[in-house]
DNA sequence: GGTACGCATGGCACTCAGTGCACTCTCCGG
DNA sequence: CCGGAGAGTGCACTGAGTGCCATGCGTACC
């Protein structure tokens, strides 16, 4: 096997590393390989003969590190989800929902954040292939589920429980691509802290979570509410709840 | 060309129906002949060759109709967006934003619930085959697009507006999918649009939108609340109950 | 009446993604 | 030295999707 000329993208190591020797294992030399031609004659008008020609390796090779042509634009996947998946996990359960789950959101955009060279290569390609950008939706969707069952989980309790969990999971999910998107859209020159951190907070303060905890500040043993006569109880209820600081 | 034997669903014509004669177009005999070879042998233990032979077509003709194997499942989806995306454009920008697009979503419903068995045949479907799946994300994102394009427009003067045109987007279809997959897992029993406002409501009341408009009533639709704020919750919300005169 | 045109369809050959299987090689423990 | 496990490879095969051209059929035009 020959190693990659140039190329070379600070890629996620994958779970089979071999921290002894510097050789990348051969997974990551299809990612590079794969993604130099992706961006010098396009991802259609590359086939996999082509890949693995240039990165040296067999054919079949290919298939066993990636299901599908589309997988290798998405490599570090699985890791990126399983991490938050574990993060919601790691709660003890008494932690805001809809906090949570912006925080697994914010997660996300972290590990997005880390490889910036590559995020924006790899935005560009899913912006222009229609196949990729599907395949994206795909990738996407496994992200919103988790934080879709994790929602479901919590409020299992209230009525309309699963209901508010796809609604609330579906926003999240929104605000962090709009943020993401900005920031890629910036090349990585933006904060994307500070981005996805203004778009989660318009979710929580549609969702009944507290935006901004002021922190040192005085609490009031008072509290006025004030409420349409014609909304939900249980979205009246919401507010006094979030006004209060409970969760 | 020979009809098929029984398999004929009631399919909402397509446009180039021919309304003189009753025999269906071939796009309808493709669709019909796709779906009783998924429904009896599965999606992909069916192939192109099969259903153009059931069809007593030739192979050609398939991929004139349909760009691909997954697109025979979704037959009626470019109407239903154009028809969606016409709804949108009808308005004179003088309806309140938020609820159009949820009115947009209850049209959607609507042509789901015009062919109940179609639809729940389809729904069986796309649950267990992850192909097809993949594929209706793709069919749902240009929906939730259309919807989001409307309200950047409209939402084009304020702050955040493309934010709040995302999320609002993506809330409401995922309202519209939760109903809907209510509504198919009960085989097409239950009252659709009683779901569907259900879980609009949802998501106009955190958004703004007024959930339901009161016609004609004008008195007392603001309440305020006063409490201690070390008040034990259950004992604020007996107020609020009772404020509001609602059990 | 004949001809020319457009259009829907059919047939054929080709590319390429993805799979199943059998083989080799290497490393490792006994 | 042997035997098994696992990584990598070669090969043949299926099936989706495409490009090209031939064929048939109705219609408009001459």
């Amino acid at each position: 096997m020959r190693t990659l000329p140039g190329a070379t993208f600070p890629l996620m190591s994958s779970e089979k590393a071999d921290p002894g020797t510097g050789k990348p294992p051969m997974r990551d030399a299809l990612v590079a390989a794969a993604f130099q031609l992706f961006l010098e004659r396009g991802y259609e008008q590359t086939t996999i003969d082509d890949i693995v020609t240039l990165a040296g390796v067999g054919r079949r090779s290919f298939f066993r590190y990636f299901p599908s042509k589309e997988d290798v634009v998405f490599p570090d996947h699985e890791r990126c989800l399983a991490d938050m998946t574990a993060f919601l996990a790691a709660g003890g359960g008494d932690e805001e929902p809809v906090r949570r789950v912006c925080d697994a959101a914010r997660l996300v955009l972290r590990m997005y954040a880390e490889n910036p060279t590559f995020s924006v290569q790899r935005y560009r390609l899913t912006k222009q292939v229609p196949g990729l950008r599907a395949y994206e939706l795909s990738v996407v969707w496994r992200y919103e589920r988790a934080l879709a069952e994790y929602l479901r989980r919590r409020f299992a309790a209230r009525r309309d429980g699963t209901l508010q969990a796809d609604v609330i999971a579906a926003a999240v999910v929104a605000a962090h691509n709009n943020a993401l998107r900005s920031w890629l859209r910036s090349d990585g020159q933006d904060d994307a802290s500070a981005t996805v951190d203004h778009a989660l907070a318009y979710v929580q303060s549609a969702f009944g979570g507290t935006p901004v905890p002021p922190a040192g500040e005085q609490p009031e043993d008072v509290v006025v509410v004030v409420s349409r006569r014609d909304a939900p109880l249980w979205r009246v209820v919401q507010e006094i709840e979030s006004t209060l600081g409970r969760g």
